[in-house]
DNA sequence: TTGTAAGCGTTATCAT
DNA sequence: ATGATAACGCTTACAA
């Protein structure tokens, strides 16, 4: 900068204005100032700039995993925003471990963010986060509440969606249906059996425990939960899964199984269209929910005051034939 | 920092060693700083940090779209090696366009990167890069070489990778296959579609240009350039596609048009397997080429010399089925 | 071992 | 409109 300023024989001061495009600068001068710019090919330190505003023009998105499909669209749609605002966006997974995730939250907060996306693990306690929300940083959560902190938050309504997948199902003339959800997730995963059993009581069926089961996304365990099921004195003719991973890790199960009761799975997935037969799903919009969760950042960094705020976005049911199985 | 060395009693530098740790401090005064540093919540400013010593611990990751399965499983394991080393990572989509791309790139180096990892368009000209790697950021390209810059480079052999796809199907019996290849993705599209013809030379087979047909992964376009080459004389029995998208819209071209070719697919994809017959792929391994990427990276940041790398990975062939349909 | 002070590249304040 | 100068918070000689 000593450089341009000197090339340009003005003073620091005018270079500074010129770079942070303020007024005040005779056209002469400013002229002046860009063409050295260009011919030393200088570019603003961001370092002594944040180290002088505060501001790093930099936000942070923590998500449990980049590489699932659905926060990679999440984390995509982010930076998409943050382009258009000049910001740039630091990524991170979190990971399984809370342990870990709050190294990575730290790590993060290390620095100076304008702001943070967090899709936390559910059973990690983010309080060690009101002290960065206190001093400054704007903090919107995704998909869960954090634990230990209020702050704003970006969901989907679970149990609406859960509640609409049993209705598709019952109308199908399915009136014993058995739910596996998801073992992680225990936020959003009991959101949606609640949501289950609900749409069960609106449909004056019995929400038998016996046939909402918890698995993960392994398909050994999928195989061993259903041949259960199946067991039962009066089986299933229709599933529902809580998330994408357990609906694919089903899926595989049933081929293995060489079965094809109706199935309706929470999140929407990439090939569903292409499954024998075309799963049925209750998809949330990543896109909507990253662009909601953006916009309330930039709102909040913008100063936006008040309360916290906790969106919820609905789901939207895509019928593909998966649930239209009859019983039997 | 002031008042951490005020409430522990020491000077700056002291402090500074602590937080850096540092040897040359006593355990008395170091135990005080790092009391007092727990009771004030004092963490680093990064930035002073980084202005004061050059080194942003943060490295960047541009690839044209994070949402892609291929890319989002990429960004995530280069992360995760840039955690074991404390560093963080500023991810950008690039985009479709390359003047977009340019300013995406542009915008990261700004941040004085430790070092860069790109995914470039294929078309983009990066030698405006030639400056910044002059100046010390050290950058490692993946998947596709760099035009108009000489860098290391991280590749899958594409070539092989296709030639064995071809002889699969030659195996299986085929003797008229036809190559699907991606629009986009001019490098990568070519190299296996050199592959392709090579596959057809080793088995003594004739590489009839109206085989090999360009598409985007849009469906509408491959039901119309499969039409066309069923309405060949001599129309193909097996299909050879090159990418991931492609091979997803294919599919779901030849589920409309309710054909049945034989079909090998470069890329494996999520649930491949759960196709009907399930597909058989040439598998490239995002982790190890991620790996590869963050692994060279590293090691040139850590001062390693010498020319410019080409790192080519290979790849495998996943037999589910698709492939071995036999002809007619 | 410890502290003082200079300086990293900016921007903000205040004269001019 | 312009420029000198004092921070911003840290590291690192150098001196003690």
């Amino acid at each position: 900068m000593k450089d341009v300023a000197a090339r340009a024989g003005v003073g620091l001061s005018t270079v500074s204005r010129v770079v942070s495009e303020k007024s005040g600068v005779s056209r002469a001068k400013r002229r002046a100032v860009e063409r050295a710019i260009a011919e030393l090919g200088y570019s603003r330190n961001e370092f002594a700039h944040t180290l002088r505003t505060g501001s790093a023009r930099t936000i942070g998105v923590v998500v449990t995993r980049i590489s699932d499909p659905f926060y990679a669209q999440l984390v995509s749609t982010i930076e998409e925003r943050a382009q258009e605002r000049d910001l740039l966006v630091l990524v991170a997974s979190a990971g399984d471990d809370p342990v870990e995730g709050e190294r990575v939250l730290r790590r993060m907060l290390t620095r100076r963010l304008d702001g943070l996306i967090v899709v936390a693990h559910e059973e990690a306690d983010v309080s060690f986060l009101a002290a960065e929300k206190e001093a400054g940083t704007r903090i919107v959560f995704v998909d869960r509440p954090p634990r230990g902190l209020h702050a704003d938050l970006i969901a989907v309504d679970n149990e609406r969606g859960a509640a609409d997948a049993v209705a598709h199902l019952v109308q199908a003339g399915h009136r014993v249906i058995a739910c596996l959800a998801h073992t992680s997730g225990r936020f959003t995963s009991e959101r949606r059996q609640a949501g289950f059993r609900q749409g069960l009581r609106d449909a004056g069926l019995p929400a038998r425990p016996e046939l909402i089961v918890a698995v993960d996304d392994d398909v050994d365990a999928c195989v061993e939960a259903l041949r259960e099921l199946w067991s039962l004195d009066d089986p299933p003719t229709a599933l529902f899964t809580t998330n994408s991973r357990t609906t694919k890790a089903v899926l595989k199960a049933l081929r293995l199984l060489d079965a094809h009761p109706a199935l309706v799975g929470f999140d929407d997935f990439d090939l569903a269209e292409l499954m024998n037969p075309p799963v049925t799903t209750i998809a949330q919009d990543p896109w909507a929910i990253g662009d909601a969760a953006a916009g309330l950042l930039f709102d909040r960094i913008a100063g936006l005051a008040g309360p916290e705020r906790r969106i919820t976005l609905g789901t939207r049911l895509i019928v593909r034939g998966s649930g239209e199985l009859p019983p039997g």
